[in-house]
DNA sequence: GTGGTCTAGACCACC
DNA sequence: GTGGTCTAGACCACA
């Protein structure tokens, strides 16, 4: 997997979490590729992938059973979403009303720009 | 002056220049304040000064007279422009509508938040 | 190692790269010393030799793992050789050719003076 | 008039005093322009303009009338041919032989890039 | 006065 | 372990 250089690859990964569970991907309860398995699948140090999947238990998105792997949480889809629309909310709109004004872009060229 | 935890000092400096510069508080060929005038302005050590404006001579945004101080440059508005607008396409828009699209959130719903 | 004097310590750093390169010492791919350890192999301060390894990170000569280290990069030893030759035949030449004008020295004893 | 960014302002009018004796544009014996003059034609801090004159005076190529002026002196020329072959010699030599080495250029590229 | 370089040393996030 | 940032403070050449 190819990586931001502004980000570090943790997050990153965490957020490779976040979409694949937004998307139904991975659906509460299943099972989640080891943290080896990912490690070698992102081409990324163990140490690295291991510092998601503990960011990722924090928020109960992932749990744990010893000896067994990671699972997805009960209500992972609903906190991934509560998640990003929280970050979205309250960090990403308001840099992006800032830039809007700064490079004086209004909503249809933006709309413009989506295609 | 107050600086955000998750970025360096020395480039948020720089961003304060730019919006220095997009509001044309400082205009093209104008001289700026030293390097040490900004260091005590902006509460930082003079070095941290130095790399925002090494950052922005390699920029074409400053440029340098010995002995006198920086300048701004001929075209430094519409460079800083420039720059915030390919990073605004290049990185933010891109980031916006994948989130927009997990989030499903519409424009017309973006218009709303904006008040 | 021994610096001249009349040449920032750092651009000494980066020529001493320059010619590791040159020399294949160092080859396109390699991981080079971190930071620290030129530091100290130099004997100068981790500050200094982070700003060598900056400047060669912005011409393409050296790339960053994180967390890793810098390696020579895939076309390294290619650049270095256009940057020395571009600043040879821009810089160095129309000097050398001004000097032998106004000395009145010529080709030949050019040739001479070698020995 | 233009100056290169690498080297000091005042060394340049220095060598551009150099050039002049050189060509034999200003003799021995002869008045040079006062240092006012010379600050406003080369666009120049008459502070820098001065420092060169002080230069060329203990280098023995200008010596002071005061009231009067500066004047080329009696063995300028002779003087001027010494120095820059000493340079010659000693500094751009070697660093020529250097880089002929690094880049592997021989005496005949030299002089097919003469042209 | 100006910028530029350097040391010493600390602290941090990340891999 | 890696690089990256920052402070504090000094010293210097140059305009």
């Amino acid at each position: 997997m190819e990586f931001s250089e502004n980000k570090p690859i943790y997050k990153q990964i965490v957020e490779h979490f976040f979409s694949r569970i937004l998307s139904k991907t991975w659906t509460d309860g299943e099972r989640v590729p080891s943290v080896r398995e990912i490690a070698v699948l992102l081409e990324v140090n163990p140490n690295t992938a291991m510092r998601a999947f503990h960011e990722l238990q924090e928020l109960d998105i992932l749990y744990n059973k010893r000896g067994v792997g990671y699972f997805v949480s009960e209500k992972a889809h609903k906190k991934v979403k509560e998640i990003k629309r929280k970050e979205f909310i309250e960090v990403k709109l308001p840099s992006l009303f800032k830039d809007m004004d700064q490079l004086d872009i209004s909503f249809d060229e933006l709309k413009e720009l989506r295609k």
